[in-house]
DNA sequence: CGCGGTCGCGCGAACGATTGAGGATGAACG
DNA sequence: CGTTCATCCTCAATCGTTCGCGCGACCGCG
């Protein structure tokens, strides 16, 4: 056993000052001179010592650590603990950024049943919530509010909802939606289908689904009813999707799915049912996950740039912690254009 | 601004009872009378009460966390922070299993370089560390062995090697490189090509390749060094080690890659080459990972059992942490076939 | 030489839990 | 009735920081 670590103690003696000093000194503190600052930070570092974050955290009531809360909507059996490929690669972005500002990122895989409210704020084992997924929005939205009361310092990553409690960090879905679909009816589609939800329980689809009739509405396109397929995110789902559609005899030229796990799954369908995709059939998903990229036929569709999103979250999270004000913001998405929509006009 | 969160003292007062009485109540000490225990806890509840972790982790030298690091290879740049998706479905088993034990879980993205050996552990930031994908193992082991004097409480993902510092929990990867083989073997394969390191710098791969010998051996096919490729791993690196085979003209009708993503990169490879797959190369990988079933053709692949392996990570660890003793372990992989290998035997 | 004003630093009190040592209570026993 | 012994509970001492106050040293000026 070696002796224990050092204490800010053991090295103010050895320095020579106060131990209230050698506190000050290492958090670059302007009540101690430079020199002085130099010579304890200097003997510091050769003892090896380290703030004791417990005592740091009780005495400022603070833990410089943010609580990264991913909802999964899957694996309600608890065998599974599948999450959206999606969310983690935002969860590197956001670690990385969250070092940058000196906080360490707690990750918590939630249920919607769970008591996250009290059991991250009230016992100081994070100073901010960053909300990822939080899925269904009419049902959490009283969570939501819960927190908002009991001054809860926290970040959605999701669109803006008026009157929503808290702050949000999003992607500008609509425009995301509207891109998609205008790339589809400039390559000359006339039926494009809609698979996912349009209504405010997943506001994110609701967004862009809006920017679906946008687009087709500047293009003097008919919305037609028989093409919208409601349902929510999975690959299996968009398996169904599409099959339904084709057994309805739904007659259709082209697919947007509103994330690419719908898609994906659709493509599969329709692969198997003998579409060919994009000759019969164009596709276009959202989210642009790692997968999309390697599928066949590569998937087209459209970027949330995570890196962005993920130093935006900490950064308004940050900002609150610290007490100054934060607006919510939407970033922009970009449509990455691959193979599954074809690379040129139908004749 | 509400009054602040209540601490033990306001429910010592509001019980009638000593606040050291009310700290034992709470974590059920058999020094309390059931009736006193249960009145406590009922008044805690009422009282919205959550134990002040800072304060309890100062006194009791201890965090109830487990520092989780992800090595990340790629991305030194700064500007892609790539996870491999493996050690990410990993993450969310790692936090379940530890929610179950009491622990959180602190993620967090390393560099080779960074100093975790004291950032952890000396802070009391977290009683014990995972490490996932610490990579080149011959540059590792010094920290490893830093770690191990300071006598840190950390596991490793990874095989065991012998005079390892520290603990280990993997997968038989000999086994696993075996199977695959093997199969490749009873599927009529003759001229198997290897992709991935065969040296002590990457263990896990170094030992696929023995299970890749071994199986070679017991089907008495002979070892043509022209099969092998030497590399690491990437989707690109698989890309590569695919084209040069090619471009050498070295014959082979099936390939065996060390991980998924350098399949991935070799299967594109072949497929922009007018190689189908699996027609005229059958391709296995390891891993299992999210997109190997999604590919196309779905990947072969032997599956490391990530739920398995993020219980077992977090068992080793708290054992540890609780001063128990723990042996280095293995789990058995699992080879789940699909199309990329074919479904019946070559004529 | 004395006085007010900075500037650096030290003093000592929190912060809120855990924990070992010891005190009150009542039952059992000689 | 005094002693012994569990059983429960209280006391008070930590744990290692942070931070409000206040003090001494030093300077310049009248």
């Amino acid at each position: 056993m070696k002796p224990s670590n050092p204490t800010s103690r053991d090295i103010a003696d050895a320095a020579g000052v106060s131990q209230a000093t050698v506190s000050r000194a290492l958090r670059d503190s302007p009540l101690v001179r430079k020199e002085t600052r130099e010579h304890i930070q200097k003997i510091a570092q050769e003892l090896n010592y380290t703030v004791n974050r417990n005592a740091a955290g009780l005495r400022s009531q603070s833990s410089n650590t943010i609580a990264l809360l991913l909802f999964n909507e899957a694996g309600e059996d608890g065998s599974t603990a599948f999450v959206n490929p999606f969310y983690l690669s935002m969860l590197g972005h956001i670690s990385q950024a969250a070092s940058e500002h000196g906080y360490d990122v707690l990750v918590s895989l939630q249920k919607l049943s769970a008591d996250w409210q009290i059991e991250y704020q009230a016992s100081y084992r994070a100073d901010g919530l960053i909300l990822l997924g939080y899925g269904d929005y009419e049902s959490y939205r009283p969570k939501l509010s819960a927190l908002a009361e009991t001054n809860t310092r926290f970040v959605i990553w999701g669109p803006l909802v008026d009157g929503q409690p808290g702050h949000s960090f999003g992607c500008d879905n609509e425009s995301g939606g509207y891109q998609a679909t205008r790339h589809l009816l400039e390559l000359g589609c006339r039926r494009i289908a809609f698979i996912g939800d349009t209504t405010r329980h997943n506001p994110e689809f609701e967004d862009r689904h809006t920017g679906y009739c946008k687009a087709l509405d500047e293009a003097e396109q008919p919305y037609r009813e028989e093409l919208i397929v409601k349902t929510v995110n999975s690959e299996d789902l968009g398996f169904r999707a599409a099959s339904q559609l084709l057994d309805d005899g739904v007659e259709f030229d082209a697919v947007f799915a509103v994330t690419d796990l719908l898609a994906i799954g659709a493509i599969r369908a329709l692969q198997e049912r003998g579409q060919r995709v994009p000759e019969d059939v164009r596709v276009v998903g959202f989210d642009d996950i790692d997968l999309a990229a390697y599928i066949s036929p590569p998937l087209t569709t459209v970027r949330q740039n995570t890196h962005i999103a993920g130093e935006g979250l900490v950064n308004s999270i940050v900002r609150l912690i610290e007490g100054q004000s934060v607006d919510s913001k939407l970033i922009a998405p970009e449509l990455i254009v691959r193979e599954s929509c074809g690379s040129q006009l139908k004749d």
